[in-house]
DNA sequence: GAGTGGTCTAGACCACTTC
DNA sequence: AAGTGGTCTAGACCACTCC
């Protein structure tokens, strides 16, 4: 008889430990309460602190948990879907869509911008940056690339500045015909300026949404946004989304 | 005179030490090449390694890096845009389709399954593994849900076992007619099974692509697909994707 | 067996929020 | 001032790959 194969691959303890823990949020709490702090879970764990760190920033990571510096962990509400890419074949700024502008300014694009749009390195290039509340929460912000072959239209008078600027670049735009778009998701981590109008901290996981519109056989918008990962499940296509929620990849049994 | 307000927001050390390696990367460094190991570069920048180490993640998470325990850390080469609901309206399994079928079983199905597949909670379900290669590299594995009501044409000797079992469910799928589907992308971490099927460790950051087809009114399929988010841009829509590449989020000068 | 990344410990101090 | 999570250290040992 050969040796029975127990345990020949020993989870790692804050595996355990993310696995003990889920389930006493399940079923030991309620959205929004506060967990104990982290040295006394550690200490009640018997490991040590890092490594329940660990843990909690998995689960974190997975939307089960919000940690604030200075406050505490509390149990986090489920993820909030988030409409990504309805209302095919509308322009950002179309009537009632979700974002709202808040700055824009001339700029020299990133080289990669520059390019995805297809212009020269020297053409001008209008940027306006927007952001998306759901829930009387702040979801994501986006930052938009319009050439300034995109909106002829454009004077000075219709730009002042700031959010109004950024509404003048928006209507302009209206003009064109939408040919259609692109779209791509990808992980990234925010920069600083992202984290702290998303209130989370510089490096915190966010859901990149690349979005090129095109009129004209060309590349009239490049739209770059970013929303939270912890917080938000994007949904696409017609109807509300699929509602699967705390654990969708949960082993059939 | 004031204090000039230097540094008053002073960086954590792993976050400029990202920074740092990011730019290394770009200049000194090619796709493939070895970094040198853990201790040296922690000793080089005169930080523990544990700190060296959360840089390094960060960076592994963004997609620069690849990181194998026992052989090294490379630099990884740039993320693969995998298309994800193009060719509206077709079944999974329909022609041409890029999942390979791997297992299939009758099960039942977790509570959550069973609510967005809107069955009662006994009616049998059969699921199907698939898994899905790109650019020689497994990117993702799939978990299909299919109400025995979706296949009423499927028997015992239809489906004997495995992949065989696998490839009748899907055939007896394109019986239906599609109506429309429904699709949400969220962070998870990769379960233990999911994480030995696509080289990864267990808890590893991993893009959720949930699918609901809708056939008669119904919820004729519920697909949960798991794709490893350090190497994979998931891109939507008719065209190729957009390609921007490293850092989409970099800012405007 | 040598070398790599992965896990874990037991501390310390810092930044932030709240009272 | 007290309490929280965030950062950082200097070690140790383990699991894995490769020679």
């Amino acid at each position: 008889m050969g040796t029975t194969q127990l345990e020949s691959v020993p989870e790692p303890k804050y595996w355990h430990l993310k696995t003990v823990l889920s389930e006493a949020l399940d079923s030991e709490f309620s959205v929004g309460e506060i967990l104990p702090n982290e040295r006394d879970l550690a200490a009640r764990f018997g490991v040590a602190r890092a490594t329940l760190r660990q843990a909690l920033e998995q689960l974190e990571l997975e939307g089960r948990l919000q940690r604030r510096r200075g406050v505490g962990t509390t149990v986090a509400p489920p993820r909030v879907g988030v409409a990504v890419g309805t209302r095919q074949h509308a322009w950002p700024g179309a009537a009632g869509d979700a974002w709202q502008p808040v700055d824009s300014a001339q700029a020299v694009p990133p080289a990669a911008v520059v390019a995805a749009l297809e212009t020269g390195a020297d053409e001008a290039v209008h940027t306006v940056r927007r952001s998306r509340m759901s829930h009387g929460q702040q979801v994501a912000t986006e930052l938009l690339y319009v050439p300034a072959a995109s909106v002829p239209g454009l004077t000075a008078i219709d730009a002042p500045s700031g959010a109004a600027r950024a509404r003048a670049v928006l209507r302009e735009l209206q003009h064109l015909l939408l040919e259609g778009e692109d779209r791509a998701v990808e992980l990234g981590s925010a920069r600083a300026d992202d984290a702290r109008a998303l209130d989370r901290l510089p490096g915190s996981p966010v859901l990149v949404v690349t979005t090129r519109f095109l009129a004209q056989g060309r590349t009239a918008v490049l739209s770059v946004a970013t929303y939270r990962a912890d917080t938000c499940r994007l949904t696409f296509g017609d109807s509300a989304g699929v509602e699967i929620h705390h654990d969708p990849q949960q082993r059939a049994s």
